[in-house]
RNA sequence: GGGCGCGUAGCUCAGUUGGACCAGAGCAUCGGCCUUCUAAGCCGACGGUCGCAGGUUCGAAUCCUGCCGCGCCCGCCA
């Protein structure tokens, strides 16, 4: 069989193209980002955060609801852990209050980088405690049981800490235009007794059973009848520990039970931070400020975690299954991806390595414990420092804050783009090089093509032709033109490139299709003088066509979080 | 031992959802193109037994089986 393609209707149907309908019953939650609030964000929280931020664009594209939720683990060993940083390493001897007008004074010092600060006595306090094991038993048991006990110092040390980050976190994710609705804290988890209500449920239920004999006996645990072991044996999952406490995987559950509204308790909930736009991100609190927004009762839930806690997320849906929650172990998704390393080089570069080639030429792994890693704050100030180069060079006669906006922009598009550009399942080698490159498959080539989209139509409109908004089916004669009905051809898949990039849940595939619609411009751009045709009615298509491009680019890239500038 | 992922050009990666963009892109290298809508660009050249071996099919990078290699996970850590 043969197809043939009505040029002008397809035309005619790009221009004015069927809106994508939900799938989604109701709301959605995305969780994403979910950084221990301890030390300063990096690379790898980059990637979740992207990947998770270009998904909640690409459902709400779609015309879902959706809630972005941004887990603050307030009460673990992480902040434990530099909290005993400033009580015991930094001269406060333990006194909790002094530890706090410490850490008052630096918040307070607008040259110190309270993040950076922590990432630095993080690694200290993680060296001092593999030469000082005496130390580790003494002080991380205490601080965090105080932490946990709530209304004393070192809580209140903690907190201050804890709040701090977080807020260091949100002004580094704004940065790369990322918001998030609610922050739920561990803290409030804890207080809400979350963990005794899903407790009793998952007891009642049957879904977890105390050991009596083996090597688990007097823990609360979960049986994995599909799961094998090293030995091969049938594998069970401690919930609770023979000393009483909740592991990682049994407050995930609780939490996830509470995302899909099956615990019967309600947080409170008090505004966080502004964003310029006016939207709050709000956080949980003991009583709900006026004016709260309902958060929770999620009828899906994804959860962007890196690929390592597959096996976890796997217990929490299995808990869920146990539970008898078939419904929601359904909707859960592990929104799964690959981790970041260094290449050899950048190991090499930041002096990790003694050389590129003492890693054997594999990646390096990068460790918050040993401090290594590229923080986000320093990967944007280069990216920052390398598009104002460019921005200063090409237009010098623009005025300072214009050219620091677009730098900026640029910066995001570059960085954006590169961490979307790999699929999912793609460890990512991070490389400067390839970073901070602005040519080729990047962020900012795509972002060019349609700067130079508008410009043609900016330098039309200037001349007192503007172009239409609507296409003519007058123009069907233009479309005989391979160049011209390529390009129109291309930008029309816009649509079909999301939903494929929904259904494969692979913001790459949006990517890839944004860089090839650029390339089709980009190429067409050279071999098509618009401004210059001669023929009205072409130059009337061809602006028309430029246009519609344009608006197709800008689309694909700010589902993608990344703008178009005024110029580049 | 089991589970998951990966193996495609010198390098980094797309392409695998029940097969037909027939091997693609970017970078790197080499060679062209700025008095014409911005050269962060365009054009061309070079470059691949799609890990190996079988199988299914009219047709396989894609599906099936078996190997080989690499990574991650399988804690009363988070």
């Amino acid at each position: 069989m043969n197809f043939f393609a009505d040029r002008a209707a397809a035309a005619a149907l790009a221009a004015a193209p069927a809106a994508l309908q939900p799938l989604l019953e109701a709301k959605a939650i995305v969780e994403h980002t979910n950084i221990n609030p301890n030390k300063a964000a990096h690379i790898g929280h980059l990637r979740n955060a992207v990947l998770g931020d270009t998904w909640v664009r690409l459902l709400r594209r779609r015309g879902e609801t959706v809630e972005v939720q941004n887990l603050q683990d307030n009460t673990g060993v992480q902040v434990a852990d530099v909290a005993a940083a400033f009580l015991y390493l930094n001269g406060a001897a333990g006194d909790a209050a002094a530890a706090i007008a410490q850490v008052e004074t630096v918040l307070a010092d607008p040259a110190v980088r309270f993040d950076y600060l922590c990432w630095d006595l993080y690694a200290a306090i993680a060296q001092h405690y593999e030469q000082h094991p005496d130390d580790l038993a003494a002080w991380r048991p205490a601080t965090l049981q105080a932490i946990e006990a709530g209304a004393n110092p070192i809580a209140t040390l903690a907190a201050v800490i804890s709040t701090a980050i977080a807020r260091c976190h949100l002004r580094t994710m704004q940065r790369i235009d990322v918001e998030y609705d609610l922050l739920p804290r561990e803290s409030e988890i804890l207080h809400l007794d979350l963990w005794r209500h899903a407790f009793a449920l998952l007891r009642q239920r049957g879904a977890i059973r105390l050991e009596s004999a083996g090597k688990n006996a007097g823990c609360w645990v979960m049986d994995r009848a599909e799961a094998r072991g090293p030995e091969g044996e049938e594998e069970t999952k401690v919930i609770v520990r023979s000393n009483g406490t909740v592991t990682y995987v049994g407050k995930d559950i609780a939490y996830q039970m509470w995302k899909f509204g099956l615990l019967p308790l309600e947080f409170g909930y008090a505004r966080f931070y502004e964003y310029p736009s006016g939207h709050v991100a709000w956080t949980t609190a003991d009583r709900s400020a006026p004016g709260a927004p309902a958060f929770g009762r999620g009828v899906w839930v994804f959860n962007v975690i890196d690929v390592r806690q597959s096996y976890l997320q796997e217990v929490v849906v299995a808990g869920l299954r146990a539970l008898g929650a078939e419904h929601e172990a359904a909707r859960s998704v592990h929104f799964s991806y690959e981790m970041v390393a260094l290449s050899p080089a950048c190991a090499a570069e930041l002096g990790y390595l003694a050389s590129a080639e003492a890693s054997g030429g594999k990646r390096v792994d990068v460790s918050g414990r040993k401090g290594t890693g590229v923080k986000a704050d320093d990967l944007l100030d280069r990216l920052e420092a390398r598009t104002r180069e460019e921005v200063a060079a090409r237009h010098p006669d623009r005025p300072a804050a214009e050219r620091e906006r677009l730098a900026a922009a640029i910066a995001v598009g570059a960085l954006r783009y590169f961490l979307l550009k790999f699929s999912r399942t793609t460890p990512i080698a991070f490389d400067f090089k390839e970073a901070l490159s602005f040519e080729g498959e990047t962020g900012p080539y795509v972002q060019y093509a349609a700067v130079r989209a508008t410009a043609i139509g900016r330098k039309a409109a200037d001349a007192g032709q503007p172009a239409a908004a609507a296409w003519d089916a007058a123009w069907s004669g233009s479309l005989d033109d391979t160049a011209a009905w390529t390009l129109l051809w291309h930008a029309g898949r816009l649509e079909a490139a999301v939903a494929q990039s929904l259904d494969a849940a692979e913001p790459a595939q949006l990517a890839k299709f944004a860089f090839q619609l650029a390339q089709t411009f980009n190429n067409f751009y050279h071999h098509t003088p618009v401004l210059q045709e001669e023929n009205p009615d072409r130059r009337t298509f061809l602006l028309w066509l430029v246009a519609y491009v344009q608006r197709q680019l800008a689309e694909a890239l700010a589902l993608m979080g990344i703008a178009v500038p005024e110029a580049m």
